[in-house]
DNA sequence: ACGTCTCATTGATCTACATCAATGACTTGG
DNA sequence: CCAAGTCATTGATGTAGATCAATGAGACGT
């Protein structure tokens, strides 16, 4: 049923490049990062990447398809850390360890690219514009932490999830995909868990969302009708100009 | 009054160095960083060391005191992104962006080294136990971020405090001073607003872990009377092995 | 096509923590 | 040394969202 991934597109020819690899190197520097790459490798809905404990090796790119990271303490409660679309990195919280700090799933089948680390670290000695962009996107993602800090410490159950929506509208965005119609790869469950959030609460607030005429929610198909009143609410309602 | 820093110290004289300095590298290469670290400037209580929007040039080591980091977003309300003691390094979330992404003030007069963070990639091409250290210092910091994530998504007040004390511990002894005895240089306000909690609830945490004899708190004076019971709250109750 | 699962939705109730309010202790600057 | 803050504590009350419970709707393997 499913289609092989295609392991002889190159990054180059990737049509995620523009997200996935840095813009400043030149040509001969992708070439050789791409020759380093192990591509398009396949992964069936609910199989691993990679987990919890297992020996590090490789960062990974998202081809195609969605994958969730998540960890288990010890009372065996699962911790969603994050969602990962095609052309985003993950397995970047590893790095100062010796195996993954967290389990890697698929959401759907999907096809990830890996980039094994000792070749990232020998390259960016030598490729300088790599160095600065593991450095910026290492910093990014502390970045992006700090601000779901924010989220989850001070917002409502609404503000949240209209977050979380506006941040999977401006990634689909940027793959050229429409912003305001996609499907969501994740479970309810799964947003909650995310969001600390309770399945009933994100459930309740689709539905009102939806009243409000702010969504359209089928499933797991969703269209932003009011992508500016998503945009306010997430921004704590207080926000900008307005009308 | 207040003793002025001294910059004569250098990073191998510093008694820091266990926790700042690579320990990876040879005494030539920290000769090298150490002769790019600008070292020891004084803050005064209330003092920044850098605003959110100002030009990003050096990442900061504390030399002594404490510093808090934190953003204001557009309702004007503010969110502690975290503490930093001795021995720590701030100021890496701005490395993305040509400019810091929060504040970082004094709690009390502090001395920190200001690492020029364009010198850190220049050495770090060369030094390649500098680069490792540099992506695995990164790496970590997005790790304790995700677990921050489950503590303000999934624990209770108590557990929150617990955790946070639990850590605070953990770092004085790093720097050898009593794990069980120290002084909280941040107020009440700044630590509810960091985990999530309003202060009454922070203070009402605090007499009833005083009065279950875990803790003894004078003002900001604290000591943990039992660390393996504050350990286990912190754990969310289930954990490991205990009578 | 059928039974089994998992997932989503909706309603009723409960609770941990926020919010509001008042007071006391400590800090700071004139 | 006193006045004015700021900060911490404690109590009373309110509420957003958790939890419990029941039902419905797709998805899936046989």
């Amino acid at each position: 049923m499913n289609k092989p991934p295609d392991h002889t597109v190159t990054c180059h020819a990737c049509s995620l490049n523009v997200i996935c690899v840095p813009q400043s190197l030149t040509p001969e520097e992708i070439d050789l990062v791409d020759s380093k790459v192990q591509r398009g490798r396949a992964v069936q809905r609910n199989k691993h990447v990679f987990e919890d404990g297992q020996k590090f090796t490789s960062l990974y790119a998202v081809r195609s398809g969605a994958i969730k990271a998540y960890s288990v303490d010890q009372n065996g409660e699962e911790q969603v850390i994050g969602f990962y679309l095609p052309g985003e990195l993950f397995g970047l919280d590893a790095i100062h360890n010796d195996a993954y700090v967290c389990s890697a799933k698929a959401l759907e089948t999907s096809a990830v690219c890996a980039l094994p680390f000792e070749q990232v670290t020998e390259l960016s000695a030598n490729i300088h514009n790599l160095q600065a962009h593991m450095y910026k996107t290492l910093s990014k993602e502390i970045n992006t932490d700090q601000q779901f800090h924010r989220l989850l410490s001070k917002k409502t159950a609404e503000e949240r999830i209209a977050t979380f929506l506006q941040n999977l509208s401006e990634r689909f965005q940027r793959r050229k995909l429409s912003p305001t119609s996609f499907r969501l790869p994740m479970s309810r469950t799964d947003i909650g868990n995310y969001l600390g959030l309770a399945v009933e609460t994100v459930s309740r607030v689709f539905t009102r969302l939806q009243q409000n005429e702010i969504l359209k929610v089928d499933g797991k198909e969703l269209q932003i009708l009011d992508l500016r009143k998503l945009c306010d609410i997430a921004h704590s309602e207080g926000c900008d100009f307005r009308s």
